[in-house]
Formats: C-alpha cells, sequence, structure tokens
RNA sequence: GCCGAGGUGACGGAAUUGGUAGACGUACGAGACUUAAAAUCUCGAGACCGUAAGGUCGUGUGGGUUCGAUUCCCACCCUCGGCACCA
C-alpha cells in the first residue's frame, strides 16, 4: 500500500476534470436549474490569503451536492477588477493598471483553481475587460435616458496639500492618510443614481427573499423608512427681545408630531440652505461661520457619534414659533442635525428625544413632559430620573389634545397645524462618481449647445486612453481630464465643439450586475447592439433559465452596499423589461471572516497574511478546503490556526487507510453478490451520518457535517469488518469536501465513473429509529443516573423505571415525590421537596 | 453614537433550539511500537474536595421566569462587522 500523496492525486484529477469539462453549466437542460454565486473576488497584488476561498470551498460543497442530486449547475467566476488598490499601485509604479490585472488575476486564478472549487471556468467575465463594461455603460445610459442617473454638488473629502479628493477609507481622524495633512469637505458636482426612488420597493421585496434576518434587518435599517410628518415653523426677526416681522419658514421632518407641544427649540444642520437667505438677522453671525466650518472637518461618524457633547450654536437675533401654541422658541445650529436626511432642520424635543435630551445640558434650554410617564415605573421626568421617555402614550400639557392617545394624536396635531404626513426614507441617493482613473468612464459629453448628450450606442465602449500620470489632477478633477485628445470631442448631435465626461464609475457599478454576465457570457462578445441584443429572445431564454440566482453566498460586509446597490440596479433592468425576475437573488447567506491567528484582519500592513500556496504545497487542497471547513461556523468569524490544520490532514489519511483496508480485504467481489451483514449500531451510525451531513451541508453547518463524517470514520476503524457499500457511502458523503480524495479512493475501488456524478446517498428513517435510547434521571433538575430502553416507551413505564434506579433511590429518602416529568425517549425529572 | 452579530475547557468549537454542558478536532499527559526520535496506535483529561465511591461548583457579569436555562426575559460589561469614495 502506497502512502497518501496530495501532489500527485491532486494534479492528475484536476486535469482530468478539467478535459472532461465536468463542471460546466449547460445553457439548455432537461434537469433542474441551481444557480450558485459567489462575490467575485477583487484581484489584489497581495495575491489570494486563506480568507478568500472560505466562502468558494463553502458554496462548491453546495454545488457539487446539488450535481449528485441531479441539479444542472451553474457556479460561475470572474473578477472584479477596477478599484482603488490597482490604480494606487500604477500611480507609484507607473505600470498601467491593465498590466497589474492581468497580472493578479492570473494568480489569482491558479491559486483559485488548485483549490479545485468546481467552478465553471468556460464563462469566466472580467469587469475591467471593454466587452464587459462597454455593458456596464449601456446600462448606465439607460438610467440616464429614465431620468434616473443626475448630476448633483456633494461634499467630497480633499486633501488641502495634496489637492486632490480622497475617499473616506484615505481619510484617518481629519487627516490625509498619504501625506498626514488636514482634509476637509468640498463641494463637487457629482453624477448620482436615483436609488431612492426604489428605496419602497426595496424595503417591501426583501418579503419575497430568502434571506437571513440579521440581513433584511440591516437592510431594512440602512433604507430607514420611517413615517412622520413634514410641519412648518414661521421664523421671526427679534430685535431687543421684541418679535418682528416674519422672514422665513423651516420645515421639519419628524416621527413624532405628537410631541409638537414638548417642543422647546428648533435645530438647522449647519449646511441648511436657509441659512443664507436669513443670515443678515443673525447677530452672532461670525460665531455661526465658524461653527460651520468646524462642521465641514468632521465626518459623519464624528459629528453623530461619540460620547462627546453635542455641540451647536444658537442663532441670535431671530426665534421660531411653535405652531400648536405659539410659543416663542430659539433656532440653534447642530452638527447632530444631519443636512441630507429629512429636511435637514429638526424639532427639538428634549423630554422625549434621546439625542435632544443630551443636547440641553448645559445649555439652559428648557424640557417640557409631553407624554404621560406616570403611568409607568420610570416616573416623571421632570424629577430629573433616567433618561428621556421615547415611547408613546397618552398626550399632557398639549392643550385640546392632552388625554389623547400618541397614535391619534400623530394625524390630528399634523392637521392641525396644517403639516403634511409622509414617508421618508434614511437611504441617500447613489454617488456614482469617481474622480480616478480605473473605472469604467462615464459614458457622456457635453455640450455647450446641447448640454448632456449621451455617447451614442455604436460608440461604445468609451475605452479607457493611455494616460501618463494615474494621480487626480489638483484641480480635483479625474487624471482622464489631462487628455486633452481624449477629452476634447464633437457633440454627437449638433457636431460642435463638446468635452467628454471625465469621471468614472465606482467599482459597485460592474458588480451590480455581472450574476447577469455569467448567463450570457458568450453574448458580451458580439459586435451586435447591445439594445437589439439585450431584448432578443436568445439572451432572455438564458435568463429566464438561470435567473435567479438560487443562493448568494458573500460577506456581511457587503450588506448594505454592494448587495442593495445590486438589488436596485435589477429592479431598474426589470422595469426596462430585460430581467425575467423582481430580485436578483433568491436566497443569501453570508460567511464570516478569516482573521490572522491574533484575532485582527489579515492585512499586507500587519503581515500577518497566510498565504495558501505553502499550505497547499505541504498539506495538500483537499486538507485546506476540510479545515477551512472545520475550522468553525462558516457564517462566524474566526482566526486561522495553523497548528490545528494536521486535524484535517489526519482525518484524510486515516480515510485512505480505511479504504486500502477494504480493498486489500477484497470486498469487492462480495458487493457484487450480496451486501455483507453489518451490525446493527454501525448501520444506524451510517444512515445518521447520511442524514446529518445531508442537513448540515444545506444550513452550511460545514463543521459539524465534518465532525459527523469523523465519527463514523472512528466507527469504521473500530469494526472488525466493514463493508464496501457502506464505505462507498461514507466517500460520497466525503466528495463534495475532499474532491481529489474521494475520487481517488472511489477510482481505486473500481468505479469507472467520477464519484462526483454519482447520486447523492440518501438514508431510511427505519435505520434511524430501530436503535435504543438512553433515558436522564433527574432529580429535581439534577443528573442522578441514565439507563437504557426501547424507543416510544410510555410514560408510566420510564416513570416507574427512573423510581427504581438506586442512584435516584438514594435521593428519595425522606423526601415526598411532586411531581415525576417525563420527556419521551429522553429525560425523566423527579421533583420532590 | 446608530444598526447588526457574538462571549462555553489551555485553544477552535458542539449541544437534537428549554432536557446528560464540553461532541469532533488541536495542544497536553501516560502507555504501546522503536536502539532512539518522528510518525502511528491505545488510554486519560472542565475546576475544586476526596485514596476511592461520591459530592460541590461551572457556559462574560448581576438579577428573574421554570421541575429543569448555554438556550427565554431584564440590566450591565467586553469583542467583532457596517456606517454610504476600500472592496
Amino acid at each position: 500500500m502506497h502512502g497518501y500523496d496530495h501532489k500527485r492525486i491532486e494534479k492528475k484529477w484536476q486535469k482530468v476534470w478539467q478535459q472532461q469539462r465536468q463542471y460546466e453549466a449547460k445553457d439548455a437542460s432537461p434537469k433542474k436549474k441551481f444557480y450558485a454565486l459567489i462575490e467575485f473576488p477583487y484581484p489584489s497584488g497581495e495575491g489570494l490569503h486563506v480568507g478568500h476561498p472560505r466562502p468558494y470551498i463553502g458554496m462548491d460543497i453546495i454545488a457539487r451536492k446539488r450535481r449528485m442530486e441531479g441539479y444542472n449547475v451553474l457556479y460561475p467566476i470572474g473578477w472584479d477588477a477596477f478599484g482603488l488598490p490597482t490604480e494606487n499601485y500604477a500611480v507609484k509604479t507607473g505600470i498601467h493598471p491593465a498590466l497589474v490585472t492581468k497580472r493578479n488575476t492570473k494568480n489569482f486564478k491558479r491559486q483559485i483553481q488548485m483549490l479545485a472549487i468546481s467552478f465553471d471556468w468556460s464563462r469566466e467575465i472580467n469587469t475591467t475587460d471593454p466587452s464587459y463594461y462597454k455593458w456596464t455603460q449601456w446600462m448606465f445610459l439607460l438610467f440616464f435616458k429614465k431620468g434616473l442617473a443626475y448630476k448633483k454638488k456633494m461634499p467630497i473629502n480633499w486633501c488641502l496639500s495634496c489637492r486632490i479628493g480622497l475617499a473616506n477609507e484615505e481619510v484617518v481622524d481629519g487627516t490625509c492618510e498619504r501625506c498626514g495633512g488636514e482634509t476637509e469637505r468640498r463641494e463637487k458636482e457629482q453624477w448620482m443614481l436615483a436609488i431612492t426612488k426604489y428605496a419602497d420597493r426595496l424595503d417591501k421585496d426583501l418579503d419575497m427573499v430568502d434571506y437571513p434576518s440579521r440581513i433584511k434587518a440591516q437592510q431594512r435599517n440602512w433604507i430607514g423608512k420611517s413615517n412622520g410628518s413634514l410641519i412648518k415653523f414661521s421664523i421671526f426677526n427679534f430685535q431687543f427681545s421684541k418679535k418682528e416681522e416674519k422672514i422665513e419658514e423651516v420645515e421639519v421632518f419628524t416621527t413624532r408630531p405628537d410631541t409638537l407641544f414638548g417642543v422647546t427649540y428648533l435645530v438647522l444642520s449647519p449646511e441648511h440652505p436657509v441659512l443664507k437667505n436669513i443670515e443678515s438677522r443673525i447677530s452672532n453671525l461670525e460665531e455661526v461661520r465658524k461653527y460651520q466650518n468646524e462642521a465641514k472637518r468632521k465626518t459623519e461618524i464624528e459629528r453623530t457619534g461619540g460620547e462627546k457633547e453635542k455641540t451647536g450654536v444658537e442663532l441670535k437675533g431671530i426665534k421660531a414659533i411653535n405652531p400648536a401654541n405659539q410659543d416663542e422658541i430659539p433656532i440653534w445650529i447642530a452638527d447632530y442635525v444631519l443636512s441630507d436626511y429629512g429636511t435637514g432642520a429638526i424639532m427639538a424635543v428634549p423630554a422625549h428625544d434621546v439625542r435632544d435630551f443630551q443636547f440641553i445640558s448645559g445649555k439652559g434650554l428648557p424640557l417640557i413632559e409631553v407624554i404621560d410617564t406616570t403611568t409607568f415605573k420610570l416616573g416623571p421626568i421632570s424629577t430629573g430620573k433616567g433618561w428621556p421617555y421615547t415611547g408613546t402614550g397618552k398626550l399632557i400639557n398639549s392643550g385640546e389634545f392632552s388625554g389623547m392617545d400618541s397614535e391619534e394624536a400623530k394625524k390630528k396635531i399634523t392637521e392641525f397645524v396644517g403639516g403634511k404626513i409622509v414617508t421618508t426614507y434614511k437611504l441617500r441617493d447613489w454617488v456614482f462618481s469617481r474622480q480616478r482613473y480605473w473605472g469604467e468612464p462615464i459614458p457622456v459629453i457635453h455640450c455647450e449647445r446641447c448640454g448632456t448628450v449621451p455617447v451614442p450606442e455604436k460608440d461604445l465602449p468609451v475605452k479607457l486612453p493611455e494616460v501618463k500620470n494615474y494621480a487626480p489632477t489638483d484641480t480635483g478633477e479625474s487624471p482622464l481630464a489631462a487628455i486633452e485628445s481624449w477629452v476634447n470631442v464633437k457633440c454627437p448631435k449638433c457636431k460642435g465643439p463638446a468635452r467628454r465626461e471625465t469621471d468614472t464609475m465606482p467599482n459597485w457599478a460592474g458588480s451590480s450586475w455581472y450574476y447577469i454576465a455569467y448567463c450570457i457570457s458568450e453574448n458580451l462578445k458580439s459586435q451586435l447592439p447591445i439594445s437589439k441584443q439585450f431584448p432578443s429572445s436568445k439572451i432572455q431564454k438564458k435568463l429566464k433559465h438561470w435567473l435567479p440566482v438560487d443562493w448568494y453566498n458573500g460577506g456581511m460586509e457587503h450588506t448594505t452596499l454592494h448587495l442593495l446597490y445590486s438589488r436596485f440596479w435589477h429592479k431598474f433592468l426589470y422595469d426596462c423589461g430585460l430581467v425575467p425576475t423582481l430580485e436578483p437573488y433568491a436566497k443569501r447567506t453570508s460567511h464570516g471572516l478569516i482573521l490572522a491567528e491574533g484575532g485582527e484582519k489579515m492585512s499586507k500592513s500587519k503581515g500577518n497574511v497566510v498565504n495558501p500556496d505553502a499550505v497547499v504545497k505541504s498539506y495538500g487542497a483537499d486538507s485546506l478546503r476540510v479545515y477551512e471547513m472545520f475550522m468553525g461556523p462558516f457564517e462566524q468569524a474566526i482566526s486561522w490556526n495553523t497548528d490545528s490544520l494536521i486535524g484535517s490532514r489526519r482525518f484524510l489519511e486515516r480515510v485512505w487507510k480505511v479504504g486500502f483496508r477494504i480493498k486489500d480485504l477484497g470486498f469487492k467481489k462480495k458487493e457484487i453478490s450480496s451486501p455483507e451483514p453489518q451490525s446493527a449500531p454501525l448501520t444506524a451510525l451510517l444512515h445518521h451520518t447520511i442524514k446529518k451531513v445531508g442537513e448540515d451541508i444545506e444550513l452550511l453547518k460545514f463543521n459539524t457535517a465534518l465532525s459527523s463524517l469523523m465519527i463514523l470514520l472512528n466507527a469504521f476503524e473500530r469494526e472488525a469488518s466493514v463493508s464496501l457499500s457502506m464505505y462507498k457511502t461514507f466517500l460520497k458523503l466525503l466528495a463534495p469536501f475532499a474532491p481529489h480524495m474521494a475520487e481517488e479512493v472511489w477510482a481505486n475501488l473500481g468505479s469507472r465513473k467520477s464519484i462526483h456524478l454519482e447520486p447523492w446517498p440518501a438514508y431510511e428513517e427505519k435505520a434511524l429509529t430501530d436503535t435504543p435510547v438512553t433515558i436522564i434521571a433527574q432529580v429535581n433538575g439534577k443528573t442522578r443516573g441514565s439507563f437504557e430502553t426501547s424507543r416510544g416507551r410510555s410514560k408510566e413505564e420510564l416513570g416507574a423505571a427512573t423510581l427504581a434506579l438506586p442512584s435516584v433511590k438514594k435521593w428519595l429518602d425522606g423526601k415526598e415525590v411532586r411531581d415525576v416529568i417525563v420527556v419521551q425517549d429522553r429525560l425523566v425529572n423527579v421533583v420532590v421537596s
């Protein structure tokens, strides 16, 4: 018998599978389809680290199981290759990002292929490929033509010394990551996609998909649908504390119009547009200006977060009037109010809102209770005890509305002051511009006469030109702006002089529709116009076959951006009649990150990255696969530990040995004539394992599936003889986890056909229930003994058997038996006193 | 701060979703094999008291519900993910 030589085996079978095109999906097949999807990787220069393949292996196990269950499986992969790291590398080295991408992709592909993930490589796509981004650009123009892409002034991070725009990630504590200099937020015209138009459907349609509740909850909270009222407050000029003429109106959004009588001040965001109109009336304008400038420096998290005291400046010389009771109330600006949520202005009710309550401390602002808290345990807030009461209840101190319930008062008070009941969303429109090189050029042309003109379809793709310098320009424009020959074009409409848009797209663009691209990958390269191709029956037939994605696994960190963006993109395409389903992904799950040994995130800068190359070389791909699935719950983050890996390798070596033991004993012949009898407990264990592995895979509980395979193998080793058919069943269950090992042993046992094309084993219910059960005997909830018996014994029998146990009896001495609680087939608890 | 997830032996984790806490694996200890080491195989092991039989305690902390709580409820502490230009 020769030993388990992973190098020989793995190379051999990878070649065979590739030659037989075993994992390529068929666009037309009588089998039921299954579309498995993982988030396609960003091919970074550091190469694959051991964290990357975790989700690929997990979905691979599911895909392999589905094939064995008779499905036509599509499990594709590609490259999400636009992005900052490659661009920054290009800025540093001057090497073209396309070359860097090519190099990185090649390395990633080699590394992924050595793990034998059953990807359909014939459908490989790359977002940076002009034949791919031609479609991305075409879809952008569709958004533009439908009025969902527009330009708007938005703040960007600006480094004052580098004089370039920065990504949020490049700003650390308000300073530039590159030079350490100060940054500020500066307004710039940006392309936007109107995702908020789809906010309601993105929220509501979560009901139709199978996502874990934590993902639905995060998306719903991100969309932040809330029902409330818009209420107008008049602003008056005040001279020497005397009310003069009305100068403006400010509309606030509130979810709690029932607390309107408790408003003690108004807060505007420091950027609120009304400030410009009234600044001549503000007596402390200088102080206000200073505060506005400080707010510019802060990030949103700094503004809304932190335990620090909430800051603000009162606008002196003006006051607002509470429309409910005509009270004169002060107006403040404060950075805890954001300009792009609601109306950028709030009515503050410190008695019933946590942030408002925090804000008044030290500022001498009053608090008026308008919800009756005396009926609760809390006690009245005015006594200074505890937090503000943010719940609903009966109104007090609210004029004619006192005594009314919050819910009714919301409507009535809004009506009373002439307000409007509205629905708002926290979700903001999608900033779609980047002033960067390595992204899809936004395909529009700016003409002095015709305005913004889309690039005609025949001129797509708008390819990225060669540039010398990849860094953004010091005017904040993309490096593309410096290429005069590329920028200056004729207007497609009037043929007059015009300039190309120089912004590029974020890399969420290409990843918003890549799962569609896999279905039609061969069509992407066609020279036919997309507007003819996409709606054609040829493509629609494929999309109808494959969509929606049946199971999409990805990182929890993509829940609110990528996952939401692509759902939006898909719904838009659906509205255009281009895709057949309302939702792109029928089911979504997520995996936990693999962290470095210390529990930190793996990163090049920390120098704690574990490369799979070395692991595969010394332990083999199957060992790595088994370890990554065994190391802990798939959905949770977990630290890498090379020491533990040996257990997975040992497991596979023992599988190998048992295989050879069986073969040497000559079971092969016996199996053909008749199945050998096996011990009943082993048969029961086998069927239990079939059930457990099958169910665990569906629940992503790969760790316990492997654990049960290990338990079965341990039993095989203890048993004097194990039948070939039993062992073969074990191999089939192992095949999705360790495809090379399973295939090699399978072939050694005399099979010609691949084990991965075998049917998935089924278990017999009878074999499971034939086994005896252990009944736990407790006295007052403490375990005092146990006994074995057959399944299905009556409560009386079990109770009597328990009371007869000597280990139980001794605890009953001098006590009175009050109750005997029996849990069928499991436990008896004797209650005594 | 807000939203989401989590906290169990030396370590990764398991526990049929309210019913024997610690499966499986790593590391560790003892033994077998070996001239020896490695590898492999067998056995042991939550903590404390006890020679043992056995007992007490034990799932981040404090309280509650229950015959019975890692699991349910309340309060608190800590760790991780996201917060819109990293992907």
